[in-house]
RNA sequence: GGCCAGGUAGCUCAGUUGGUAGAGCAGCGGACUGAAAAUCCGCGUGUCGACGGUUCGAUUCCGCCCCUGGCCA
């Protein structure tokens, strides 16, 4: 019994998944499933670069407009929807094209996440009124006695790791190591083909961010913000108002950024966000984990990418040749 | 043309009572297990505008020149 066939299109932000799977829908009978932790919020178009609505219409996507900019979503949760959703298009015949730049969420997929408990809304607004009062690092230091293995690889101002290493052994009296020793190791009920869209040269990448961040504000990118403002109750706290883009609007309409500035910020908040994904790229590349790793600098990329695919979608079961359908 | 204030890292600037200089931002590298487009860690040699002079030694003092901004003609 062989394992249905799937695909992951992953790589840096402006560097031109979207097309390349628009490509790929085009030639196989694939469905596509955003791999974005910043397209599940309804009402967040333009700063997220989704695909337009005829686009959707022909090619529609899973795991997009999930829940409000109010809500939370998180990776265990992508786990659980991706396998979800990549086996109910499987059952219909069809494969799974993963797409997307949030690198946390494939590993997540691809590796499994340990069961620890969920996020605890008011225990981490405990943890922050605590933070607030008293420093990160006084936190450090109680984390350091109830979980030293966690603390000790934990920078005493690291916010977010620490409150979540809290709450985890505040809620359930173990430390975080205690689940990751004991995470089950995971067999992805699929045969996936990772394909890495490498980023061009540095400058080339660079002057893609800079042209598609000036053209999501000439798109309205500020006004979007606005109306979300408006709809729901948000805060610069919650990770939707958090995204590139969405954060320096908020801080402009706040007043807290001249209005000059915010497409030279947001440019190079969205340059860091590529450089943070290319370090994953480069950490999966040595973990063995990418199939294929292209640059779509050359013209014949493309070309190279679909016959791979073709390749891996023929190939019914490539660890047993033999076996029969 | 005269006077004043400046010319120091990619940018904005600090500083050196003369011993060749450091912050923020940007950039680069890294980490990453329910917020991940998040969060955090590490990395600072640059003709100190040019040329002369004084000095053991000048980015610092002096002279002259160039450039920028402002004021006055």
């Amino acid at each position: 019994m062989s394992k249905p066939a799937a695909i992951a299109l992953i790589g840096p932000t402006a560097g031109g998944k979207t097309d390349l799977a628009l490509d790929i829908a085009r030639r196989f009978p694939v469905e596509i499933v955003s791999l974005d932790s910043a397209q599940v919020f309804i009402g967040m178009d333009i700063g997220t670069a989704k695909p337009d609505r005829d686009t959707l219409a022909r090619f529609p996507h899973h795991l997009i407009d999930l829940i409000t900019p109010e809500d939370r979503y998180s990776a265990a949760q992508f786990r659980s929807d991706a396998l979800r959703v990549m086996g109910e298009i499987a059952a219909r015949g069809r494969i799974p094209l993963l797409v997307g730049g949030t690198m946390l969420y494939y590993k997540a997929l691809v590796e499994g996440l340990a069961e620890l408990p969920r996020a605890d809304p008011a225990l981490r607004a405990a943890i922050d009124a605590e933070a607030a009062a008293r420093g990160w690092p006084v936190l450090h230091a109680e984390l350091a006695r109830l979980d030293p293995a966690t603390a000790a690889r934990l920078a005493p101002n690291d916010s977010q790791r620490i409150q979540r290493a809290l709450e985890v052994v505040r809620l359930t009296g173990r430390p975080l190591a205690d689940f990751w020793s004991s995470q089950p190791v995971v067999d992805l009920p699929f045969r996936l083909l990772t394909i890495a869209l490498a980023a061009p040269e540095r400058q080339v990448l660079h002057a893609r961010i800079a042209t598609r961040f000036r053209a999501m504000l000439a798109a309205g990118l500020v006004g979007e913000v606005e109306a979300l403002r408006n709809r729901y109750r948000l805060d610069a706290s919650l990770p939707s108002m958090r995204c590139v883009g969405y954060r320096q609007a908020w801080d402009m309409l706040e007043g807290q950024l001249p209005a000059t500035e915010l497409a030279e910020r947001g440019i190079a908040a969205t340059r860091q966000f590529a450089k943070r994904q290319l370090t994953w790229l480069r950490a999966l590349r040595e973990a063995g984990r990418l199939d294929m790793e292209e640059s779509l600098a050359e013209s014949a990329t493309a070309a190279k990418i679909l016959g791979r695919i073709e390749m891996h979608l023929s190939n019914r079961d490539a660890t047993t040749p033999g076996s029969t359908a």
